[in-house]
DNA sequence: GCCAACGTTGGC
DNA sequence: GCCAACGTTGGC
């Protein structure tokens, strides 16, 4: 199973809104940059990643696991943009800030910290298991 | 609200 | 195919 990092702003679309998308879960609209897109149509279903809050917040906030693979994306036109669909699978018990990644020596070369821009971004194992222990849930 | 970093566009 | 100009993202 692969790991990602996706980044939202909360004032578009809240953890809190994911949360009451429920199992059936939704799609993941609007990225519309490359490698974002890539990292999408590389997914599997049942891969978990990271919910990130961007600009508000600034963390890490729960766990989303993929629940449909790369598909059309419905909010565009242009069939190059695609997405997966997504649903929430847990909160993270003390959410992980940026900060926090930021000054751990384990995470200096998470996407995260390192390449800013991206807004889907792969995650590795390690990065993974760290980023869970400091939210306070196993791994 | 500013601006650095990055990606994309378009003229040549 | 290079690169300057422009737009967007997102941290601060």
């Amino acid at each position: 199973m692969a790991y990602w990092l996706f980044k939202s702003e909360p004032d578009s679309w809240s953890w809190d809104q994911q949360k009451k998308a429920g199992e059936a879960g939704t799609e993941w609209t609007g990225v519309r940059n490359y490698q974002a897109r890539n990292n999408m149509r590389a997914m599997q279903l049942g891969d978990r990643g990271f919910f990130y809050h961007s600009n508000e917040g600034k963390e890490i906030v729960g766990i989303v696991e993929v629940s449909k693979l790369a598909h059309p994306d419905s909010s565009s036109d242009n069939p190059t943009w695609e997405c997966v669909d997504l649903r929430a699978v847990e909160d993270m018990p003390k959410p992980v800030t940026l900060v926090d990644a930021k000054a751990n020596p384990k995470l200096a070369k998470m996407a995260l910290v390192a390449n800013s821009r991206l807004s889907v971004q792969p995650v590795t194992d390690e990065e993974w298991a760290e980023v869970r222990r400091m939210g306070g849930l196993k791994s």
